[in-house]
RNA sequence: GGUCUGAUGGCCGAGUGGCUAGGCAAAGGUCUGCAAAACCUUGUACAGCGGUUCGAAUCCGCUUCAGACCUCCA
């Protein structure tokens, strides 16, 4: 993917356009996207975004720039404004289950990683969480205070979004305007310290039965849950950075609030690309824990869940997800699953084959075709499921060549070799799980397969069908499935 | 109610003012001793109604339906 004249265009939810990628600093990039909130088990909408920005970040590197991916842990400060109103996410829980906050954090943070490294989603650079940068959403809200943007009530501090408003927009990215907000926000309880109802809280005074606290000017309290995101983006990639992503849900507010906090903070924006991904939906209908019907990703890897007619591989899951575009709805079924995981095994057998393609004298087949169709595809917004649909092309294209309807000279082979494996590992991030699974044992039994196929071939050749069937079913019986091919064999472990 | 998206063949899902998306499923064929695998062929889909245009599924308007955000959320 080495091209410098290859113009890459994002999808900016600033502008509602693509517009083209040029970073503030090249080569460096600096990416920020809103990472999970660690008081539940990872999910399948946790994987969107991941496995999304994922492909952001290989295709950038791939592309030769040195990106900075900066995806955050949320371990504290979301306020619930349920009947424990006041009382964090995190905090709620370790009460009811009597643990400690972090520890609870700790075991959701490492599931999380777990399902990550099992989707293929590479590990960003930084991955800060929010309780270690207390102190610098403490300085941020200081430097709003000073600039006037911001008010101390009875020991919690809040955002003044009408007087943020008069001077800058407030609503820019989510095509809001501060009326609409105003007939249309939710009266809360607890809001008789704010000036209005759509100020949103940068420091909350801990109740005194909130054990999660921490010492501040204004009081004994926790960031508002706004805040981290810009703390911990400007202290890793500075005041201006380039990307930052995130789910369609965070758009408003949480991203709202963002862009307010830093610009009443420095000035101007700090992001210049803003990237939203979709969201799952199962029936028709977004898939989250407010609506109790997600579906965790160890449901999903073990199939133990009431919709859930099978297990799916974590690849499968990579695969279903990236066949469809980021800024798409994306329907979980069963049937989509399973078709997915079907395609993924076509495409991994595609990849098998072509390292038995033999060379011939001249190709007739046109390898660069691959690279330039999957780069302008990527350069189109990121738009895998054309990337993926030329790889089928080219699946077909090297069944051909197995076949010897098609031919392919040696340079061109290697050039399709390194290119296919490029796409699909690389960029794409799949992993051959199969193959992987099977590789142990067949080193040690592929000597014994190939010596009974060469038996069957010799039976076959005295046309003794009855020995070469029973050969075969053997064969069968344990797993290895027999291809004949016109001049010999294949076969592969089920 | 406000704001904003979307509606594509049996299913999933791209795309687009005129040229085959792709996958899964299905049908027929080739190959084969028979299978399997693979390959080839096939589907005349773009919610409805108007309008713009030489030409619209693609642009515009209206209608219907669905969804998202407005409250924690990926």
């Amino acid at each position: 993917m080495e091209t410098k004249d290859s113009k890459l265009m994002l999808y900016n939810t600033l502008s509602r356009r693509k517009e083209e990628f040029v970073p503030y600093n090249p080569p460096h990039v600096g990416l920020y996207v809103c990472g999970p909130t660690v008081y539940g088990d990872p999910h399948l909408g946790h994987a969107r975004p991941a496995i999304t920005f994922d492909l952001l970040f290989r295709y950038l590197t791939l592309s030769g720039y040195k990106v900075r991916y900066v995806r955050n842990i949320t371990d504290v400060g979301h306020l619930e404004h349920d009947a424990d109103e006041g009382e964090d996410k995190i905090a709620k829980k370790a009460r009811l289950e009597q643990l400690e906050p972090m520890e609870i954090s700790h075991y959701y943070t490492e599931r999380y990683h777990h399902a990550m490294e099992a989707l293929g989603v590479k590990s960003p650079s930084i991955e800060p969480h929010a309780s270690g940068h207390i102190i610098e959403q403490i300085e941020l809200i200081k430097r709003i205070l000073d600039q006037g943007y911001a008010y101390e009530s009875n020991g919690s501090v809040y955002f003044d979004v009408e007087k943020y408003n008069r001077t800058y927009r407030y609503g820019r990215l989510s095509g809001r305007n501060l009326d609409d907000i105003v007939t249309n926000t939710r009266s809360l309880d607890g809001q008789q310290d704010k000036r209005h109802s759509f100020d949103f809280a940068l420091w909350k005074k801990a109740a005194p039965e909130h054990i999660m606290h921490w010492p501040s000017p204004w009081s004994e309290g926790f960031p508002g849950w706004h805040l981290e995101c810009s703390a911990m983006s400007t202290k890793y990639l500075g005041e201006r950075f380039d990307i930052h992503g995130g789910g369609m849900d965070l758009m408003f507010p949480h991203h709202e609030c963002e862009i307010a906090q830093s610009t009443a903070a420095m000035g101007h924006d700090s992001a210049r690309y803003w990237m939203h991904n979709n969201m799952i939906t199962i029936n028709g209908q977004k898939m989250g824990k407010s609506l109790g019907n997600f579906i965790t990703l160890e449901e999903l890897f073990t199939g133990n869940h009431r919709l859930l007619a099978q297990a799916y591989s974590p690849m499968t899951i990579r695969f279903f997800i990236l066949q469809a575009h980021y800024r798409s709805t994306l329907d979980f079924s069963n049937e989509a699953l399973q078709a997915a995981e079907k395609g993924l095994d076509r495409l991994m057998k595609g990849v098998e084959t072509l390292a038995k393609v033999k060379p011939a004298e001249h190709s007739s087949v046109d390898v660069a075709d691959l690279e330039r169709r999957c780069r302008e595809a990527m350069d189109d917004d990121l738009n895998s499921p054309i990337v993926i649909s030329v790889l089928f092309d080219w699946v077909r294209i090297i069944n051909q060549l197995h076949e010897g309807t098609q031919t392919i000279a040696t340079d061109d082979l290697a050039r399709l070799r390194e290119k296919m494996s490029e796409v699909v590992f690389d960029l794409l991030g799949l992993r051959d799980e199969k193959s992987a699974a099977a590789a142990g044992g067949k080193d040690l039994v592929t000597p014994l397969v190939n010596m009974l196929l060469d038996q069957r071939m010799e039976a076959k050749s005295r046309k003794d069908w009855a020995t070469s069937d029973r050969i075969r079913d053997a064969l069968t019986a344990i797993g290895i499935r027999v291809k004949d091919r016109k001049d010999g064999y294949d076969w592969e472990i089920e």
